[in-house]
RNA sequence: CGCGGCGUGGAGCAGUCCGGUUAGCUCGCCAGGCUCAUAACCUGGAGGUCGUAGGUUCAAAUCCUACCGCCGCAA
């Protein structure tokens, strides 16, 4: 059976990796994004994984790169490894249905969660954010609405309190790469392959994230910050603005926060806004270098913050540059 | 030629725009003191080619040029 590997990232690679050892010569291509040249400037120490194409080149796989699957040039890319079974792991574009009847036994996707809740790009993020205590990985069949396909396997995972994207990501990667073997070798036998359908009464939607959509609302709960934090780390990272008198505005990133606290702590006066800050508090035998007003009456500690163009750093580090003093908080860009 | 931030004692920063006497702050480190005690407090101390090279100037951390390095964004 002619198998074609359709995925792009670092979610992608174990799974390619886990076909490539269980299918050896049957996995016959590599279907992934174009390379974008990022970080290629001196001194880049960006990591990237390390890349799919790679791990093609290391077992001899051919590689195709179109701009878009669903073009003529891209399909008739994909004609030419001439698929039985199409593998897609966040490829991160929608098949077309010329795409997706190419292959004579079908497309299945590993998609990372329990289906049908978190269907989209971002399903992980979304499973932090919203206070999930487990996520897992669904092998689909692909059609052509977006991971409404029926589902083949299912697992899912515990997530941890301190998980965030990136490391509950790469769990889910791993999970999905066994499940993709196991989830091929049904095919391999000569029948159809059963799937349960997805019930629509349960679908919730992971769009895509943008950029912006890491920008921190200090007037949402502690808690929900808390989530927000970890979810939007690695990419696109939680991010705020340090505001000082006399001073431009800078970005910060908040790396990672401890748990919220709930009251009896030193406080604000009710005229303060969210985003006001205290620092290097002692309360009882505990000692807290930087806490954040957010919705009345909570509050956030932030442990480690990271400057526009400075490495990450500690809360304790961060307050010895920048003391705290009167009209200093964290808001959006401009404040209201 | 994709965009931007930064490089000042061990750490994090100020000072740079509007050059000018001993380069400042918070912390760490060393020594001593205080204390039942402490990540607390007091006193003293060591430690800096202000990334590198060149230029302008009576005078450069500060202005100009080039280079090196670090970080972020551009999914």
């Amino acid at each position: 059976m002619r198998i074609v590997m359709m995925g792009t990232g670092t979610f992608a690679e174990p799974t390619f990796e886990a076909l490539l050892g269980a299918f050896g010569g049957d996995v016959v291509g590599l279907v992934t994004q174009p390379e974008r040249d990022a970080g290629n400037k001196r001194g880049s120490t960006r990591q990237t994984g390390k890349g799919m194409g790679a791990i093609a080149a290391a077992a001899s796989v051919p590689v195709a790169q179109p701009e878009s699957i669903n073009t003529p040039d891209g399909l008739a890319q994909l004609r030419e490894m001439r698929p039985d079974l199409l593998v897609v792991a966040a490829y991160g574009q929608i098949l077309s249905k010329d795409v997706l009847s190419t292959p004579a036994r079908g497309t299945i996707n590993v998609h990372a969660s329990l289906l049908p809740k978190y269907r989209g790009a971002a399903p992980v993020a979304y499973a932090i954010l919203g206070g999930e205590t487990q996520t897992g990985v669904t092998i689909i069949k692909v059609t052509p609405g977006l991971d409404s396909g029926d589902m083949i396997l299912q697992e899912s995972l515990n997530i941890a309190p301190d998980d965030t994207t990136g490391t509950l990501e790469a769990k889910l990667a791993a999970l999905g790469a066994k499940m993709a073997v196991e989830a091929v070798r049904k095919y391999q036998s000569a029948g159809p392959v059963e799937g349960a359908k997805q019930d629509p009464a349960l679908v919730t939607k992971a769009p895509k994230i943008k950029k912006e959509f890491g920008l921190i609302d200090w007037t949402k709960p502690a808690e929900y910050i808390e989530r927000f934090v970890r979810a939007m780390q690695p990419w696109p990272t939680a991010y705020t603005f340090l505001h000082r008198p006399g001073k431009e505005p800078m970005r910060v990133i908040v790396a990672s926060t401890g748990s919220s606290l709930a009251v009896g702590m030193p406080s604000w006066s009710p005229d303060q806004p969210s985003g006001s800050l205290l620092g290097n508090l002692s309360f009882g035998d505990q000692r807290i270098p930087l806490l954040v007003r957010c919705r009345p009456w909570e509050r956030l500690i932030v442990t480690e913050l990271q400057p526009a163009g400075k490495k990450k750093m500690t809360a304790e580090e961060f307050l010895r540059g920048y003391p705290i003093v009167d009209g200093m908080r964290f808001g959006p860009e401009v404040l209201a």
